[in-house]
DNA sequence: ACCAGGTGCTAATGGGTATTAGCATTTCCG
DNA sequence: CGGAAATGCTAATACCCATTAGCACCTGGT
């Protein structure tokens, strides 16, 4: 006990103090209902002398010969540290923690080898160790994906991914539902042109749900309220051009996908000595968690992330039993709307109002 | 490729396609520079075999051969997802996580069964499915950390811990000695009355490192610096208790143990017209991250909780190696210290003023 | 011709667990 | 009392890799 590194015991040496075989020992640690039985009175002697030893299974032994480790493990795909990120990933982490928790699951965090995330990597498919894995990150390596699904090791992304071939499991935030509702919330209200606006392009998947459940919301058929386009900047300096093409269209509302969009717009609104909302109605696409010093009470959704952490979780735990490997595999969680102040009905009930003409700055503002 | 759960391919399985042993491929995979041979055209026929199949060693196989699992175990105290712990310990996991990459390990989060925190529990001590573990928690079980050390199993305490027995192998902020720069530099700029204040009992380490700091700070046999005693209130509500007591005794500067406390003091005191630092200076000992909507730029330290994370990971990894298991065991980080605005030169030279009494604001806002 | 020493590889083993076929014993039932 | 069925366990094997002893062959020296 005190002294040397201590072998750990084993299951033979539990096996030699309680005159069983190794074999008899494994089948009192996994209580399977399976053919074989054991007499409580063996089981409890088993059981006893492996407290005595405090012995414990020998993980690598343990998911060599094909068992179960009770360790979830979570792969990101950009490092989950770099300080940049922290506000993202923690409350996924923190979701997971609890739910592993509950779940009677350790977590295992894959911190990649130094240089290079990458899952499959000369020695390092280290993702073996554990029974599964959740994947998160913004941009994955998507044969690498692939690759794994193809493997058949049981994993489930978090957040809404796609990729060629079979389906993958995942748990997404509902952007596209979110944002209808959000949408439909500005038309209820009174506006008639609402705009869609994003900075960068729309090709990754929360973008393009996003969009999608902004189209939803837009009547096709209906004249009064012209499908709103859906504008695309490249960087935040083009915010300005932007709120030209505001004025001149008559747009009321918009839709901001991201968070920092939403902010240059107000920003350059303001300066313009345009009022938010009274003149302009925006809403946020993106959730302004961490956002340091903005105390707008923005109208938009929040990314359930903790939740999306949990469910995944569950949805990991529950593919990794066998009999229900071909569960349903997808799960999408519902993003509450957040109120906040950033809406209100269209200036002039139907007409279009001129823009305010007052001595200021010109639009052009690079931050 | 596409199909079927496709077994990964083995060591045999290159062995085969190169006409080689196991063995051999094993020997060109793990570059001994010890025994055995291997000429570079056999070496460079399995490389290219490797290649071919997309050969990846098993880590469980792996680990189970050689021992090493190359997983470093976290396991806390208390929970560390309860939201309000969030801010403690993320800044540790961060150092960690950022450290464990560098070195190769994997961090294996253990979440605790459900109900009770127990390292030792119906003898499942998971913490063995690692190679070794990072302990963190104000207030952890020393019986559990006792009988961990007894086991021989490696770990190291991150934070400053003594247990009856043997020493335990930690990493700690250096309290002591910041809080006696700290105190140093209030009776540098002429206080001579200088009490320590804290709220709860000080009989936690880190609680018992900074009053020890304060203490070496305040010479004793120097008259003019009479001994600063040390101010235990039960809670913040005993705070007004504490300014009167500070008046009558002419006190000029309070080391505050806590960021609340001096939060507390700083309110109350404004309430009656005094102002800090003007008439009062204060030092606070706790660091106030996560501290919501308090923009008083306080003189004190930071915990260097994420270089502290760092370093343990770096010291347990040390421990790891079997030559170096006695190396040194106790670390410490320094403190930075924060010049913050909230010290200044006593309100009057050498004599006691009296606490101004006009209706206004005091200089420093909050928010 | 013989040996010493070097070279390049293989056979064998160990590491801890899960699983399965199967054996020995007991119980049940007619 | 005989056979069938149930019970309770074990032996054997697979999982995949690292390590080591040692074999077969070759070279150079005497």
């Amino acid at each position: 006990m005190t002294r040397g590194p201590a072998r750990r015991p084993t299951q033979a040496d539990v096996a030699r103090l309680a005159d069983v075989s190794q074999a008899t020992v494994s089948l009192v640690l996994n209580e399977r209902d399976a053919g074989v039985r054991i007499s409580p009175a063996t089981r409890e002697r088993v059981l006893s002398v492996i407290r005595e030893l405090g012995y414990v299974a020998n993980a690598s032994a343990r998911s060599l010969a094909g068992g179960r480790n009770r360790i979830i493990g979570v792969y990101t795909f950009e490092p989950v540290f770099p300080t940049t990120s922290v506000d993202f990933y923690f409350p996924f982490l923190l979701g997971m923690e609890q739910e592993a928790a509950e779940l009677g699951y350790d977590l295992l965090l894959f911190t990649g080898v130094a240089g290079g995330r990458q899952i499959f990597r000369d020695g390092s498919t280290r993702l073996a160790l554990a029974d599964g894995a959740l994947l998160l990150g913004r941009y994955p390596n998507v044969e690498e994906i692939e690759q794994l699904r193809d493997s058949g090791y049981p994993f489930v992304y978090v957040g809404h991914r796609e990729v060629s071939g079979a389906p993958i499991p995942y748990v997404a935030a509902d952007y596209a539902r979110a944002t209808q509702r959000l949408t439909e919330r500005l038309f209820a209200v009174g506006h008639e042109r609402v705009v869609y606006a994003r900075i960068g392009n729309g090709d990754a998947q929360p973008s393009r749900d996003r969009e999608k459940g902004f189209r939803r919301a837009v009547p096709a058929g209906d004249l009064r309220r012209p499908v709103g386009p859906v504008w695309t900047l490249e960087s935040p300096d083009e915010v300005a051009g932007l709120l030209a093409e505001i004025r001149r269209a008559g747009v009321t509302a918009v839709v901001a996908e991201q968070h920092v969009l939403a902010q240059e717009l107000l920003a350059c609104g303001e300066r313009q000595g345009m009022s938010v909302p009274g003149d302009l109605s925006i809403v946020v696409l993106g959730d302004s968690t961490g956002a340091r010093g903005d105390d707008t009470p923005w109208t938009g959704l929040v990314v359930p992330r903790e939740q999306m952490g949990r469910q995944a979780t569950r949805l990991l735990v529950r593919l990794l039993k066998p009999a229900e490997e071909e569960a349903a595999r997808c799960e999408s969680v519902e993003c509450p709307l957040v109120p906040g102040a950033t809406v209100a009905p269209p200036p002039v009930p139907s007409r279009q109002r001129r823009p305010r003409r007052q001595p200021r700055q010109t639009g052009v503002s690079t931050t």
